[in-house]
DNA sequence: GCATAAAATGTAATCGTTTACATTTGCCTA
DNA sequence: TAGGCAAATGTAAACGATTACATTTTATGC
């Protein structure tokens, strides 16, 4: 492989040269720097990326940990950090991490290592990886979470989310208003902050009044299509049987409309759905899916610069929450409950 | 940041013991390596991963550069890899790239700079991208291609994939069985040489009799529903209009199925509609779609194992295609023609 | 043409590991 | 106990870039 050396000695100069040449070439003369020029382009050489991140200690890498590669909003939100990442000379490597305490270790690793200089999570933490996260002291590289909060009994961690438990007290209103009184909830696993919120949200919506809090029902979806229409079977079987389900995330809520028509009803006319995220596949379910919107890609462009700025600035003590808006989108799941 | 040699002094060795004690254990005696362990344990030494790979001149990543993070089918594939990887103890990177020339100088940039150890590419490649990485000599790192084929005309790399012409010919056949004459096709952007595949078999399938042959008809739908959408609302127009679409991906089908309803037509009644890739989604559409089945976690697979072949034994000259086995999954969105 | 400042370039140390090679230690046997 | 061999450890040189500092060259003004 080509080195720096290599070129310094075709072009004739000292390999300090050469690489001033390259990150700072106004430093060098027009006429050595045409001949390092020329020396580059005839071999060919091209800087070693680990020996440069080696020696300057940064590498311009942030890591990104997700839940699950293939969930559509967790994308879009991708989608926004990649973005910025890419104006802002930044690679991101994405890391699938399924909540469990091991992967909490590997990213502790990741941190110390030295590997990404940030860490944006997208994801929750086992209580476990969140205490290892807490502490400022043993973490040498930024932290920023998006999407999800932070427990509050821990240290919290700077991020950028939405009012999960708003935003799900909105929608659960909005069924109420609809006339729906047995509104049901599917819920992901325990393990996800994100979902507790947004059960909280239905919680406190439908504990506001006496007429709704006798019917709050809610089971666990698991946040995946299966998962959901499993739960959707058991709520349909229930007497009184709901006339409105909230789901916790949008493919949840295919899952459900996807049971319920199978169980030979059909939504909106029976069973009323609304879901969480506003997915790229919400407007053409069938029928459009009634959703809570959430700006994906400016969460992800906001989780970027945030953590950049620490990268930058180490020093700034920053460990706010930075709210973003949602939105509720009214499609067609849902129909006005007329009894 | 506590370093290597910090940990030597206080274990009061040298820091190639610490080394050693680390990487190759059996080499260092109980009592030694007793004392290191306990000196790392102390000081929470932690490896710097830079300085290894840098010394080592291997970095145990792998990068995936993929068309869309958020396609399902790809994301699938994905696990298969990241499933594999973790076995090795590979980590790998994501690089979204859009096809762009552009984003494949980048790749170029990556592959000599080294900061993966291979990289395996699910996305098509424009010809000058190819045609970079075409050549044996200036290829520094190993390269397989997962899904896509690559043009012949060019050196060919090595990759993994069903046979896209074959299944493609065969969805068409099945249209075609059952009774369908007016079979249009819904294909990817120029690009994407994969799409070209599924569209030559479609033509072949077509091509095969006069009755079918007088009526090809291929709209591009870009490989998103939009688009697809689009095409269908286009397709639709036409006179005579089609009784079947074939999509080139699922996410197509959706979108068609989503515009054919939109139109007050139904699916299958008179339109039949089949995809490819057999995503999660397709058991949930409504219909249930009829599409082909590609093992998706069985690519990632064996494409990784392909990748790592090629590290740990440069020498090896494996420059063919391995073809994966498809399969025809027949649900509720195609139904038999008759006039 | 000379003094001086400024610009350009070179020299060499450095980042943290790994590892070839040299040295020491420990053990066994004659 | 000396000799010899294996095992354990140490020494120091890499890896390829960056950069503080030293040195040389160039430009400027008189």
């Amino acid at each position: 492989m080509v080195s720096i050396n290599h070129v310094a000695e075709i072009a004739g100069v000292s390999n300090a040269t050469v690489s001033r040449c390259i990150n700072d070439p106004l430093k060098v003369s027009k006429r050595t720097r045409a001949k390092v020029q020329s020396a580059i382009a005839d071999t060919g050489y091209t800087a070693n990326t680990l020996a440069r991140s080696f020696r300057r200690g940064k590498t311009n890498m942030i890591m990104v940990v997700i839940p699950s590669v293939g969930d559509p909003f967790f994308t879009l939100v991708m989608e926004g950090i990649r973005a910025a990442a890419k104006r802002c000379g930044y690679t991101i490597m994405i890391n699938e991490t399924q909540l469990s305490d091991l992967n909490a270790d590997e990213i502790g690793a990741m941190m110390v290592s030295r590997q990404a200089d940030g860490i944006i999570l997208l994801a929750s933490l086992s209580p476990f990886g969140n205490a290892m996260l807490s502490g400022t002291s043993n973490r040498p590289i930024p932290i920023v979470i998006g999407c999800e909060t932070v427990s509050s009994d821990l240290a919290s961690l700077p991020s950028v989310h939405i009012d999960n438990v708003g935003a799900a007290k909105e929608a659960t209103e909005y069924l109420i208003s609809q006339g729906h009184r047995n509104v049901s909830f599917i819920s992901g696993p325990e393990s996800s902050l994100l979902t507790k919120d947004r059960e909280y949200g239905y919680l406190k919506g439908m504990l506001a009044s006496k007429t709704t809090s006798e019917y709050v029902q809610i089971e666990d979806g698991g946040m995946s299509i299966h998962g959901s229409a499993k739960a959707t079977r058991k709520l349909l079987s229930q007497r009184p049987r709901p006339t409105a389900i909230f789901c916790a995330n949008d493919e949840m809520a295919m899952g459900a409309i996807h049971e319920i028509k199978n169980q030979g009803l059909s939504v909106p006319g029976d069973i009323s759905v609304i879901g969480f995220d506003d997915i790229r596949y919400a407007e053409i379910t069938d029928p459009p899916l009634t959703t809570i919107y959430q700006p994906a890609e400016e969460i992800g462009e906001r989780v970027f610069y945030r953590v950049l700025r620490s990268i930058k600035d180490a020093g700034v003590d920053d460990d706010m929450a930075e709210i973003v808006p949602h939105k509720l989108i009214i499609r067609k799941s849902v129909k006005k409950f007329e009894r």
